[in-house]
DNA sequence: TTGACAAGCGTATAAAATACACATATAATG
DNA sequence: CATTATATGTGTATTTTATACGCTTGTCAA
C-alpha cells in the first residue's frame, strides 16, 4: 500500500486560459512573462496552480484577475492536459480554458510576484511558450472555432452591444475566412443569440449600422 | 510562501471512464460496486487514482482494465470535473471520459482490491452513485450524444463490422429517437465515417443486410 | 440636391434534409 | 417451382436550408 501510494503522491493541479481578443481584423492571445523558474523569461498563457478551497473555473477567474486585472470574462473549460512530462518540477496536470474579450477592458496589465509583464500576440506569432502552453493554445483557438457558432462565447467581448458589421469582421478574424454580408446577417439572426436593441450607431458618412446584443441563454441545438 | 503553499498541496487526480453499451434498444452504462471506504458499497463509474507515470488516457484505460478486463477500448476525453467537496478524503478533481463498447467482449467482471463486482445499468434505471459520479455520468451521456454523429466513437462496438440496420438502432437507442430507415442509410454514408466490405450477413427469412466497417480515421467537419 | 458609401432588405438558385414509393434477396409454403 | 412474407437496398419528389447576388435606405460631404 505504501509503494501504491508513491504512486501518484505530489499532484498537483494548473488551471490555464487561453485569453483571446480581436482588434482590427486580427486575432490575439494574451501572454504573460514568467519571473520564476521553471520557464524563466518564458511567455505563458494565463493560469496557475488551482487552490484547494475553489472550483477550477473559480481558480481560473482568480488567476486570470491576479495576473491581469481582469473580471467579468466568461471562460469555457475545453480540455484537460496531462503529459506526464508537461512540468518539470512535479506531477501537474493542466485543465484549459478558453474566452474571448475586448482589449479595451484590459487597463493593468500588472506585474506580479510571478509575472513581469503581459502582452497581446497574433495568433500568427506566437514566441516559444513555457510549458505545453503551445498544445494549450493550439486546441485552445481549435475549439474557440468550433464553438463560436452557436454559443454566446462573444458576449465578454460586446459587453456594449454590436453592430452586424463588427460582428462579421470578428467571426472572420477568428475562423480566418470571409463570408457575404447579407447571409452572414440572416445566418446570425437565425440562431438566435442576439437581439435587436433599438438603437443605432453614431457614425460617419454612412448608413448607421443596428446595434444587437447577446442574449443570456445559450440554446444548445442538436445535430442530425 | 509557506502560507500559501498550504494552498495547493494534497491535491490528487482521478481518471473516470464511463463505459457504454447498447443491448436491444437499451443503451446501458457500466458501474462497479465499491469495496473501500469513501462510500463502501456504493455504485460507481469505472476509474481511480491517476499514476505519476501515465498519461490521462492510459490511467483511464489501465483503471478499465484493472476493474474489468476490457482492453481496446476507444474512449474520449470530454469534460473535467472539480467541486471543492466532490472527495471526502481530500481535494480530488477528475478527469472524465467516456467510451462505447460491445458487452459481449467484457468477459471478466472481476472482483478487484477496491471493488466487489460489476454490472450493466440501463441508463434510466441507473441507483444512486458515489461521489459526483451522477453528474459525470450525466453529462458523459450528453457528450456521447453530441459526438456520436460525425466520429467513429461506436468503432469499438463492431469491432467485426456492422450492418446499417443494426447501426440504426444503436443510433436509435443512444439519441433516444427514431429515424427513416432510408435517409439514415444515405445520412450515414454521406458522412463518410463506414465503408462497404463486400459481405453480407448470413440471416433467415429475407434480404441479407451488407456489412460495413467503420474507418480508421476521423475527419472533423467544420459547420459555418 | 446629388453623389459616395456602407448598412439593410429581398429574391433567385443550389444544396441538403426529409418523406415516401418501388425493387430485391432470402426462407418458408403450397 | 412459382408464391408469399419479410426486411434490406435503391430511387425520386418535396421541403427546408444555404449560397449568390440585386436593389433600397440612411448618413455625410460637396
Amino acid at each position: 500500500m505504501d509503494v501504491k501510494n508513491k504512486r501518484y503522491k505530489g499532484q498537483g493541479i494548473h488551471v490555464i486560459t487561453a485569453i483571446f481578443t480581436v482588434e482590427q481584423g486580427i486575432t490575439k492571445v494574451l501572454l504573460i512573462k514568467r519571473k520564476n523558474e521553471p520557464f524563466l523569461g518564458d511567455w505563458v498563457l494565463t493560469g496557475g496552480a488551482l487552490y484547494n478551497d475553489e472550483d477550477l473555473e473559480d481558480g481560473a477567474r482568480r488567476e486570470i484577475f491576479d495576473k491581469t486585472g481582469i473580471t467579468d470574462i466568461d471562460i469555457t473549460q475545453f480540455k484537460t492536459f496531462g503529459r506526464v512530462d508537461r512540468s518539470p518540477v512535479m506531477r501537474m496536470i493542466a485543465v484549459g480554458f478558453f474566452g474571448v474579450i475586448d482589449s479595451k477592458r484590459v487597463k493593468v496589465l500588472r506585474e506580479t510576484e510571478s509575472t513581469t509583464n503581459a502582452d497581446w500576440f497574433p495568433i500568427d506569432k506566437i514566441p516559444p511558450l513555457g510549458y505545453d502552453h503551445e498544445e494549450i493554445l493550439t486546441e485552445a483557438l481549435k475549439e474557440l472555432q468550433k464553438r463560436i457558432v452557436n454559443s454566446n462565447i462573444l458576449k465578454s467581448l460586446f459587453p456594449d452591444g454590436v453592430t452586424m458589421p463588427e460582428l462579421q469582421k470578428v467571426y472572420e478574424a477568428i475562423l480566418n475566412k470571409k463570408f457575404d454580408r447579407r447571409n452572414f446577417r440572416k445566418k446570425m439572426l437565425s440562431l438566435n443569440l442576439i437581439e435587436d436593441t433599438n438603437k443605432s450607431e453614431q457614425f460617419e458618412g454612412n448608413r448607421p449600422a443596428k446595434i444587437y446584443k447577446f442574449k443570456k441563454k445559450i440554446e444548445d441545438k442538436n445535430i442530425f
